[in-house]
DNA sequence: CGGCGGATTGATAAGATTCAAATGGCGTGG
DNA sequence: CCACGCCATTTGAATCTTATCAATCCGCCG
């Protein structure tokens, strides 16, 4: 869905519909499969031993899943109403040693996710909270239909905050602030639009550099 | 060096001296060639941009480096004398499209990098600085020489703190703190002593659960 | 022996969390 | 179709942790 090559294309799959909500695997589970999204939103997260969790990711269409070789060592779940392409570990393996560029293609994707985890944990080391927000809102909105900037937010406070490494109360709260300030504009339930962010550069007057 | 096989056994490599302090390659730069660590410490690093960094990982003998297949997306340091193989990329595409199990073992080493990354997020998400210092001694505890628990500290305080996401100042009191508790111990230099972690599970009273 | 950079220590302030309460939206069932 | 109830979200106030700034100390190397 957009990309020219899907990754992993070629190999066998099988479709699978998780409805908004549904947990795709869990946490300490055998990996059976890998997954590619195929629609909808895709939720990654560690659950910490006192409640606490963090989520790693959220992933959208044409993004492969893979946390565990052997055992998942983060869950799955379906932000929206999802279609995931379930690949069995034996058709990854038997792909993997019938063509190489399939193996390359792989590790690929994997050194993009660790790349984009490796951003979330500069993002959480040491931004402030308000930069957190802006960081995943240009995130965002770069993502989903962008249609003229326009993007929607399917995910929970809760969600946010977990990823952000922040209070849901804090989220809150900044969402408000970037509402009241402008660089943020609620559309319609779930819609947002987020001010353009190459805003002219003669803006030098102080207050907000670039609202990071 | 130490693990029954080696990833990446049965590539070509040139083996490389790094003085301590040394670069090893730059983010930004050409991915010309994949590392494993043979002897010492390793350490990658993101380079924000208001100088502020983020430390991903130390890494020591027998793992892998491999951040970008085509550019370099981090910086990788040599902490203390250090020895790396080199693997240039037409050597791991040669590996890989005529050994299938290569790939595999890569992909593994791959999959282990990203949990690690991911699990340093949960620590950057949720833990309060004293336990981000108990979560690395115990970490860095395991790896060393660890020989009854004494291990090496070959990093700054600067580096321990830019990889738990706190100030320098801070992981220095809480150094001390940690030494005032009983909880470590400095042995000479750079050589420290933890205190067991499995302390007596009858050890109800009040103060520390397990210090962290 | 001198000097330089890393490490320590202290005082202060800012940011974010926490707890608690009120509000709102959404889906369910009548 | 509307009313109800639940859960997510919002808002407020107090608190606490940690960053920041500045000064000093220490160890190491030339």
């Amino acid at each position: 869905l957009g990309d020219q090559r899907r990754t992993l294309e070629g190999a066998r799959f099988r479709l699978m519909d998780a409805p908004k909500g549904e947990e795709i695997f869990h946490q300490g589970d055998d990996a059976e499969a890998i997954y590619r999204v195929e629609r909808g939103c895709v939720r990654l997260q560690i659950d910490g031993k006192d409640g606490q969790r963090e989520v790693i990711a959220f992933l959208f269409s044409g993004e492969v899943v893979c946390v565990g070789l052997e055992t998942h060592w983060a869950s799955a779940y379906a932000v929206t109403d999802t279609i995931v392409a379930r690949i069995s570990m034996c058709s990854l393996w038997e792909l993997i040693s019938r063509d190489a560029s399939a193996a390359r293609d792989l590790l690929v994707s994997a050194d993009k996710r660790l790349r984009d985890v490796a951003d979330h944990g500069l993002m959480l080391s040491r931004f402030t909270a308000r930069a957190r927000l802006a960081w995943f809102l240009q995130w965002l909105s770069g993502h989903d239909g962008h249609r003229l900037d326009a993007f929607d937010l399917p995910m929970t406070r809760r969600d946010i905050a977990d990823f952000l490494g922040i209070a849901p109360e804090t989220v809150s709260r900044l969402f408000r602030q970037a509402v009241d300030r402008g660089d943020l504009r609620r559309l319609s339930g779930k819609r947002y639009l987020l001010r353009s962010r190459e805003a002219p550069p003669e803006a030098d007057k102080p207050g907000h550099a670039c609202w990071t």
